[in-house]
DNA sequence: CTGTTTCTGAAAATATGCCTTCAAAGTGTC
DNA sequence: GACACTTTGAAGGCATATTTTCAGAAACAG
């Protein structure tokens, strides 16, 4: 019948986030950042290290179910013991409380080994002259994916949209893509997202799109589609995971820190156009004020 | 000309334990003992555990070159912090001939700490409950997403046709949104995708939904969107990376966990599924043969 | 045995830590 | 827009924690 009492912090944080206000879940962040550590300082060291007062820190505490803050340091305390001197129980898990062959553990294991085999193979040369390419504002950049890729090639997308004009996301549906390659000029960059299995028309457009003197930068997996034979340009994503399909989060990995690296290299211009964003933004309410 | 200031609490009290007393002593054993945890108490409570007066502590603090217990007891910290932060993460540079601050870098590290950040809040039984809900073919699924994460909300929603029917992707213009609730039965699950700026029309479509007696499972960010807490279910993802927007590569890793965790549970049906699919792709010769 | 030195903890003094109160600001509602 | 409700941190009071003081105890030398 024990209840919360053999809980640990870390999990009472977990089963209360719902209740707890603005300012409390800051606290609860910076808490499990560097866990169970972060808590054992003061209660003004523990407050000023999340931007929150101290009786933000005893409120919280008290929500956990503590008597007060000393008390829910003794229970970081009794853990931390608790998990030095049993130092065979404690080998890596990314979840705590599920088995090592849960889901979830076995597919950080193999996206993180994907990162680390991408990054290495990577040419950081590569990489840059992308991001110059897409931060050159006199080229017209336009974007494709295939089935599932489509996805990503709209998150890319929507994202470059908002850092820079010239952006167009050519639709999944291949019968209209000649009238997309119309309006690609001489210089202009092609970015095409194509994963196993590749696909026919992908490749077409890509022959098309050359042929009108696009740049063509091409998003795969390690094993390169047949599009990426005339690429300027190629940035290769392992993607295998157990799961009976291939993984994008690398992919998303590569594209968002492309997104950044355009980000910082145009930042004066991309600046000036979030700001327009956020005000129109205003005018139409869309969104919640941040809580 | 560092010196002591580089050295372990440890390290300190073994180089000058020739020159402590008989209490100091006894208070140095048992502080070494379980090491060093048994450190972070009151000073009160580190006397009291080796039988020996709070002064007796302040000095060995002195003799061992701290300004006082205070200072000791962050070193003591500090110390433990590093060890526990260390095992994974001063592994060696991500990209090889990059810089460290080169954007790859940063954004790899970022991203890891995101992915253990989430994993540590995430509680697996959620994980599983929803998996078993969106397993359940007599429940309808309804995905959503907002500006940015409707690119999710479709990745989620490609994956999830191939396993199962009864899947409706709810487009992202909330004028027609009331039609679709008109189609929602009690028991059928909408899962909806929410991150900051959270986003109003969610927020009304969530509860919307909840009145037709649909389970809302949300996916959000550490702070938690508001449609979160009428939700059956939430999934907080670390978000946070050097730009200026947030990174969805942890949210996608959860939504491709949760995939394969629904295609395990489900596998008899999806396989067949998988297989007519083949078939159709062949007929439509969309796709080239494997390469 | 006495004086000297060193060590030790009780107790007082001081500094912080912790908690409560309360007013201001924010949010949701009618 | 006015109202109630929630959230939040500044300020102050009370409670610990930490340090200092100091006197007794122990060790040692003469």
């Amino acid at each position: 019948m024990a209840r919360t009492k053999d809980l640990t912090v870390a999990e009472r944080i977990r089963s209360k986030f719902a209740i707890l206000t603005r300012a409390e879940r800051q606290l609860a962040n910076t808490m499990l950042e560097s866990y169970p550590v972060s808590g054992l300082g003061s209660i003004t060291t523990v407050a000023e290290a999340s931007d929150v007062s101290t009786p933000t820190v005893v409120r919280m505490a008290k929500k956990l179910g503590f008597g007060g803050f000393p008390e829910l340091q003794a229970a970081l305390r009794a853990e931390l013991e608790a998990t030095i001197s049993n130092p065979i129980t404690k080998h890596d898990r990314w979840t705590e409380g599920a088995p090592d062959t849960h889901i979830l553990n076995r597919f950080a294991d193999a996206v993180t080994e994907n990162l680390r085999q991408t990054l290495r193979l990577l040419d950081p040369e590569d990489f840059n002259a992308i991001a110059a390419l897409l931060a050159d504002r006199q080229r017209s950049v336009h974007v494709v994916g295939g089935r599932i890729t489509r996805s990503l090639a709209d998150y890319f997308f929507t994202h470059m949209q908002v850092i820079r004009d010239g952006m167009t996301l050519i639709p999944s549906s291949a019968g209209t893509w000649p009238h997309y390659v119309l309006n690609m000029r001489s210089g202009d960059v092609l970015v095409a997202f194509d994963i196993r299995r590749y696909e026919h028309d992908i490749l077409r457009l890509a022959e098309m799109a050359r042929t009108r003197g696009a740049i063509l930068v091409v998003f795969t997996d390690q094993w390169g589609s047949p599009a990426a034979q005339d690429a300027a340009h190629c940035i290769r994503c392992r993607i295998e995971v157990p799961s009976a399909w291939d993984s994008s989060v690398v992919t998303l990995f590569i594209v968002e820190a492309m997104i950044a690296a355009v980000e910082t290299a145009t930042w004066d211009q991309t600046r000036d156009r979030m700001r327009t964003l956020e005000e129109l933004f205003d005018e139409t309410k869309m969104f919640r004020k941040f809580v």
